[in-house]
DNA sequence: GGTAGACCTGGACGC
DNA sequence: GCGTCCAGGTCTACC
């Protein structure tokens, strides 16, 4: 018999709006499963993977009254008192179910009427730093493959501690995780994170300047400039934008903006300038509608059907 | 500070 | 089936 646990969300939380935000959500060791409108992955407690499933019965993207129902996490297997906190505290990172996004609203009024704001990540920050440094510089294709492989490093297909990436070899996960030449940054920056030489709180302090949060992050092995952005907005810091190809592609396709990379780019920068704080997320939200006006909704995408042609983050 | 080239993989394409 | 080319950010060397 497995422990159910639940999570009371805000008031507008709406888990197949809300998880799936980002497309992280379809990387292993997360599948979310359309069928059921439920997210399961492994958690790593200690060094055990237990496997969760997260649903909120009822809720959805299209009727408000629905939205802020209780989550439920089933779990299979037992826990004991300290293990149920971690769960909790694990999913309620992953999907913000606490985050206010009455000041997205407050910028970009498209927003208010479909409750959108919030962007999902993982449970742990080293998580978010490996899934992003494996989503520089390949297609996405490439990403899925890489977090399935590194999920198939582990017992019971949890995402590889930073303990077990450390001590891993380069070429093991060339070879197994098709990681190419981003082995050594992952294990270095595992490394770092194993050693305690990078802290995750160090980085979650909201007491933090954005400014030396991002200086920070760009010294991690395997970040730039990109990878910085993104890790910045799976931090909740939503003041830059995270400029990649697909950045430049929608500025010229959607915003109709025109000239060479270094034009597009300044261009891009001047046209969010505007949203302040809450550049990233409006930027962000922009991106997700025009892949639903040509894919459907997210949440009606799975896991199970091709991971979709959503793009990172 | 700006630029060029290497890094690796998978997909597209031509033969 | 095989070879070639290309796309995708980061890093380093160089100007």
């Amino acid at each position: 018999m497995g422990a159910r646990l639940s999570i009371k969300p805000a008031a507008d939380f709406c888990l197949p709006r809300d998880a799936c935000s980002n497309g992280f959500m379809l990387l292993a060791p997360n599948r979310w499963s359309f069928g059921s409108q439920s997210l399961d992955r492994p958690l790593s407690l200690d060094g055990r993977a237990v496997r969760v499933r997260v649903s909120q019965p009822g809720a959805s993207p299209d009727d408000c009254s629905s939205w802020g129902a209780p989550v439920g996490i089933a779990v299979d297997g037992a826990l004991a008192r300290d293990e149920r906190a971690a769960v909790k505290q694990l999913i309620a990172r992953m999907l913000r179910v606490h985050d206010d996004v009455q000041g997205l609203h407050d910028v970009d009024t498209r927003l208010r009427a479909t409750g959108r704001g919030r962007i999902s990540r993982s449970p742990t920050f080293f998580e978010d730093v490996i899934k992003t440094i494996t989503s520089c510089n390949v297609q996405w294709g490439g990403t899925v493959a890489m977090n399935a492989g590194l999920c198939a490093l582990s017992a019971g297909g949890a995402f590889p501690a930073a303990a077990k990436l450390a001590r891993t070899r380069p070429a093991t996960l060339r070879a197994k995780c098709r990681v190419g030449y981003r082995d050594v940054s992952i294990i270095r920056t595992a490394k770092l994170f194993a050693s305690g030489n990078a802290d995750p709180a160090w980085f979650e302090d909201p007491a933090r300047e954005d400014d030396e949060l991002f200086a920070a992050l760009k010294r991690l092995p395997g970040v730039g400039p990109y990878a910085a952005g993104n890790l910045m907005q799976l931090l909740g810091r939503y003041s830059r934008l995270a400029i990649d190809t697909e950045t430049l592609r929608h500025a010229r396709t959607a915003l109709g903006m025109t000239g060479d990379e270094r034009a597009l780019r300044k261009k891009v920068e001047a046209h969010y300038e505007r949203f302040g704080a809450e550049r990233f997320r409006v930027y962000w939200f922009e991106l997700l509608a025009e892949y639903e006006t040509k894919h459907g909704p997210i949440w009606m995408w799975s896991s199970d059907n091709g991971a979709g042609d959503i793009t990172k983050p």
